[in-house]
DNA sequence: CCGCATAGGTTTTACGTATAACGTCGTCCG
DNA sequence: CGGACGACGTTATACGTAAAACCTATGCGG
């Protein structure tokens, strides 16, 4: 405490009250059955709430040997897809005593050789979102339990991994837009190093190049409604058959490319066609409304967060990819001409 | 430590490295100069690597008595604006040595008597967003060092205060608006509970009263897309004659007011201006670009992060509201018919 | 050659909590 | 009537760290 008076610790409680230490301890901590008369009890509890007694969760976290508190990691918070992570997985925490703490990946927060050293809370474990490879072999440097959410299974150092089935929900992407007619693609994609946008795009290319007389161009930008509209606005300029139909890997993206489209004087869906994939509040706040691939974030988080805590009580993390669903609105529609 | 081999402390390192636990604190702790020399430091610091020694948080928070992680309480994180008051509170605070932990308030989280209860990082201190004045004296309670951002000064019970010049932002826009002729004004205000948007309904109300032959509608909606197309719908089908500028109290709300305006077929800004407030992504992802009120939100978090510091330092947080600045786009022109 | 500074450590202590281990009555059963 | 037991506490201890207080050689100036 840096001014003034200090906290009062279980100490002051148990002399205002006249008892021991030990005794508050019991009481405040509930397990006083049988050891503490009521009315001592009651005059303990009176005592702390007169002194405004708090405990000190550092040293109860010394003490017990654990904190009941674990970290997610997100890589940002420019969505609100990672809002409905923590709000899942806060949820489950809370049912088993755990709180979570929200850690959004430095970007110029400065330097940190490990990325944890500005999140100092202790920790019983992590959730660490969509994570480069090399971030996450630091992070296996702590020894702590660790659960992977959107990562590669094979590549996670033994880590338990929670993955949404992105692959399905590009295979109802391109089910759709092939059922519709269209057969030249335009792949918009996320300009990120990490697994789940490689799936999108490996996933894209075996699917649509299983059907004779596809074309498929990919090019990417980084998550940014300006820096999409841009890429998408050159892909589209250039010379050759125009593409019909636009693949995004994010509903973020894809505002971009109904931007360029509008530049280019394009009619969506008349002209041009565009998915998306989060099924963010964007997506129906512009016009027409985005068909896009609903994520449900809020189970992923839960998911997240029961992996985590199997892995703590030594159980087996629950197998099995989280569904994904198609949303079909107004983005997409037959081509025009062929 | 739940399973298996417990963790390594720094007694495990002195006795790998065949000192004093005491010259293992020095050495880590990078107090050893002229205590130790330079080849025993070496020989701890290798100890240390080969171990994978970390410290214990909680005893080094307890032993300290302070944590050097400090709360930052936000309403939702639902847009971005938050994400940025993180990265500016942050970046400030990793210059200090500090780091700060994300609490998003719960909804649905389950029942949590203090708003902290959950949030069991032991702490320095407390930057609360938008708080309710009830939510308020509950945080008063645990005695920890308090910034209020956007909370009323008067009504803070004497924590330390930062604003966003919303008045002026307010100010700016009816300037705008009244500028290019509007005269009759809807106001899609926030459903919600908390001082920074009493403040945008009383300057806007003060504002247009002041000039003669002006009216102002004011309904209200939740801060959703869908709940503010309907309440913009309902308004605007109302009869008599129909309001030519809309001013929401938040960029999303605008965008719900787009959508109510096609759907009734009105075209944006010919028949109807529309303002907002944030300058989130999605200001520029509807179509025409919504002129709204930019918020700096980083500049916001550093000011609550400097202001913090400066309660815990014994000082005087700097005083004045973070200015806020127009930004004029496509959704706001000269009303059509007289 | 004494005293004293200095390098290079070690021993000890305290932080506040939870809980195991230990008392001390009175009561009640055999 | 002895002793076992329950009710009601207390005393003591450990968690892992940081740092103050202490120790011991060695070198060096006077």
């Amino acid at each position: 405490m840096a001014h003034g008076s200090t906290r009062p610790t279980s100490r002051d409680v148990a002399q205002a009250a006249g008892v021991s230490q030990a005794a508050v301890s019991l009481v405040l901590g509930d397990k006083w059955r049988g050891r503490v008369s009521e009315t001592t009890a009651e005059r303990v509890r009176e005592a702390a709430r007169e002194l405004g007694y708090r405990p000190n969760l550092a040293a109860r976290n010394l003490r017990l040997g654990h904190t009941r508190t674990v970290l997610l990691v997100v890589p940002a918070l420019t969505t609100e897809f990672f809002a409905g992570v923590y709000t899942g997985a806060a949820r489950i925490a809370a049912q088993h005593g755990f709180g979570v703490v929200l850690y959004p990946s430095p970007e110029g927060i400065g330097p940190a050789r490990n990325p944890f050293a500005s999140a100092q809370a202790a920790l019983d474990g992590i959730i660490a979102s969509s994570m480069a490879a090399d971030a996450l072999t630091a992070i296996r440097g702590d020894q702590l339990p660790l659960v992977m959410l959107d990562s590669d299974p094979a590549g996670s150092l033994g880590a338990a991994t929670v993955n949404l089935d992105i692959t399905d929900g590009i295979r109802q992407v391109t089910d759709h837009l092939l059922g519709l007619g269209h057969r030249r693609f335009l792949h918009l994609a996320a300009d990120v190093a990490s697994w789940t946008f490689e799936v999108r795009a490996h996933e894209l290319a075996a699917r649509i190049g299983d059907v004779p007389g596809t074309s498929l161009l990919t090019v990417r930008a980084p998550i940014s409604i300006e820096d999409a509209r841009t890429a998408t606005e050159t892909a589209l300029a250039a010379k050759g058959p125009r593409p019909t139909a636009i693949v995004c890997d994010d509903d973020k993206l894809a505002a971009g490319a109904y931007k360029a489209a509008r530049r280019l004087g394009l009619r969506i869906p008349d002209d041009l066609s565009i998915t998306g994939l989060d099924d963010l509040a964007l997506a129906t706040a512009i016009d027409p409304e985005l068909t896009t691939v609903r994520l449900d974030a809020e189970l992923f988080g839960e998911r997240g967060m029961q992996a985590l805590l199997a892995v703590l009580e030594g159980r087996e993390p629950e197998e099995g990819d989280i569904p994904v669903e198609l949303v079909v609105r107004g983005s997409t529609a037959p081509p025009s001409a062929p």
